[in-house]
DNA sequence: AAGACTATTGTTAACGTGTGCATGAATGTG
DNA sequence: CACATTCATGCACACGTTAACAATAGTCTT
């Protein structure tokens, strides 16, 4: 079948051991018979069985990326960034392996045979389970995007909270008072964050909100949609919309248009994420950018130096978000 | 360190060749072993080393995914969706590798023993060399979304001239006569084949499109914006525009109320993709429905069956698009 | 009741690679 | 020149699993 050290063996006349040491680049060996190694690993068009390399060196060559959920709920531009980032830092030294937390119907796979290192890009609470799952396996992880305080994991992510509350300050620096908040979806700690910006601000500042400016949403485009369906049905309107994402916020302002009003000529919109698209709907929409690739590549090389150097570095990192002026957002006259 | 069969054995009384057949369901081990063996490696927690495993059957339970690139022009939600169907499939049987072909410096690593099938999708022609290597390397292969005609490929992809037909003659069907074409990025497969629909669709019906009227893009939504300015600065301004995809067609549509004028009563505009903000922004964008989750979740299965049953199935499956009409064109009245 | 057959389990080797220890040659030391 | 030391390589085994073949006991057939 394939190539293995022990045919280059036959063929340079050493035994097997020289070649693997060789190929290795192994002090022991001499270097004029490590070249001559090489130069027929090569003509042979050698490659390693990594099966066998994993199994006497107990090291899988796999980092596993896993994901909240692929199904539903997580968005494309989220999902594309989190992987460009990550892929961006491992090359070509190990595999990724893309999987959707909620796929899995049990854990017992997950060992530090199969995985030499783990990656969390989490949205919810409920992956705690597979954290402690990961930490007891002993396998080195680190969880993006939503704080943890599980003891041993190194915790990466983006102030979010901070965000909102650059947000929801520039809305009322703009002289906004009757301000509204589409929620995001319900269990995903960075709905509670985000929300939590949202109130810090208007307590801040001193301004009321009526319960009936606070609507929950899914995240997606529809329930951004009925959310702003629904304050528009209000005796008295909000001036502004805080949406906890980018996606909801364009659900809202479909809504708005469809009532025959204008962004943000009538109300203003706020969103979250800093999508590829929302540069470019009209009007351009004012967010918070999150540097989701920043994150994961800050994760991905933090993960490798605890499993190259085995040492455990465990701090939670914060990474500040950005308000993002365009043009959905009116200065009302005071 | 971890479990193995040989400690199963020791508790069991039995001899590990025993366990192994056992916890593979093997006939010619008596019911009750069974039973009392699985129980054991139960408590025991234990799991088995795919290692040692792969090396054994050469097999990895490795499935590529690999995508031309990962840094550049692939969208998001291509990617998402290509991801999601692939996923949908495999389940817990494989683990996803996911990569970027433009990654690879060399294609050495790619083995019968580290994959035990791949799927490519594919948006260039450059695939071909990495296509030729795993074809001769004999791993099962399939290659979505870009025609392919190397032997023993099964290939599966969109009838994207048809759907670029179909966009192309519902304009015209809406009377328009001056329409003017944004095409893709140069290189990529799915540009040719969507302007060869464009160029099917007014010949059919006799029209003649001046040369000014077809522009290149990027497939990003910069291009679409650039050559929509191009066309509004134009003495005889097109009524129409077919965009070779969706995020190009956003531009397109910023650009256009930039100037000052409205979509569709000033100019009409179709995309193609009908990515998931299609629907959202304002006015909704009419498009070409491109079934890639269902491209990737038949390529997938396809694949599995090959893997599976070792045979070699290598036919084209065409999936049919669809016209998604919403509210980007106008029908001008004769 | 002897031989053939069947059902269940064990023995042993194999997959491809890395490593501790042994070996032998060459070199240095007193 | 005898002995210690260093350098380069080989031998044998280990990693955890599966599978071909052997072995044993029990059952059936005539």
């Amino acid at each position: 079948m394939s190539v293995t050290i022990k045919d280059i063996a036959k063929l340079a006349g050493v035994s097997h051991t020289t070649v693997s040491r060789a190929l290795n680049n192994s002090p022991l060996i001499q270097e004029e018979t490590k070249e001559r190694i090489r130069l027929i690993a090569e003509q042979l068009d050698y490659t390693p069985n990594y099966s066998a390399k994993s199994l006497v060196l107990d090291r899988s060559y796999n980092l596993g990326l896993f994901f909240t959920t692929l199904s539903k709920g997580t968005s494309a531009g989220f999902f594309y960034e989190a992987i460009r980032g990550v892929n961006s830092v491992i090359q070509d030294r190990y595999q990724l392996i893309v999987k959707g937390i909620d796929d899995y119907s049990s854990f017992q796979s997950i060992t530090r045979k199969s995985f030499d290192g783990i990656i969390i890009v989490s949205q919810s609470d409920d992956d705690q389970a597979i954290i402690e799952h990961i930490v007891s396996k002993g396998i080195p992880l680190v969880v993006l995007n939503r704080p943890v305080t599980t003891a041993g994991v190194l915790n990466i992510l983006s102030d979010e909270e901070q965000g909102a509350f650059l947000a929801c300050s520039y809305l009322i620096e703009q002289s906004h008072t009757r301000i509204a908040l589409i929620e995001g979806r319900k269990g995903f700690k960075s709905a509670q964050n985000r929300k939590d910006g949202f109130e810090r601000a208007m307590k801040h500042y001193g301004i009321k909100v009526p319960p009936i400016y606070r609507i929950p949403g899914l995240y997606d485009l529809e329930s951004g949609h009925k959310a702003m369906q629904q304050f528009l049905a209000l005796e008295e309107r909000p001036t502004a919309v805080f949406s906890c994402n980018d996606e909801m916020a364009l659900g809202a302002m479909k809504a708005i248009s469809e009532a025959g009003m204008q962004v943000p000529k009538d109300i203003s919109v706020v969103g979250f994420d800093d999508t590829v698209f929302a540069a470019y709907v009209t009007p351009a929409l004012t967010t918070v950018r999150r540097p989701i690739e920043q994150i994961s590549k800050e994760g991905a090389l933090r993960l490798l130096g605890n499993i190259e150097n085995k040492q455990h570095e465990t701090e939670q990192v914060l990474l500040k978000t950005e308000l993002v002026v365009r043009e959905s957002v009116k200065k009302l006259s005071t």
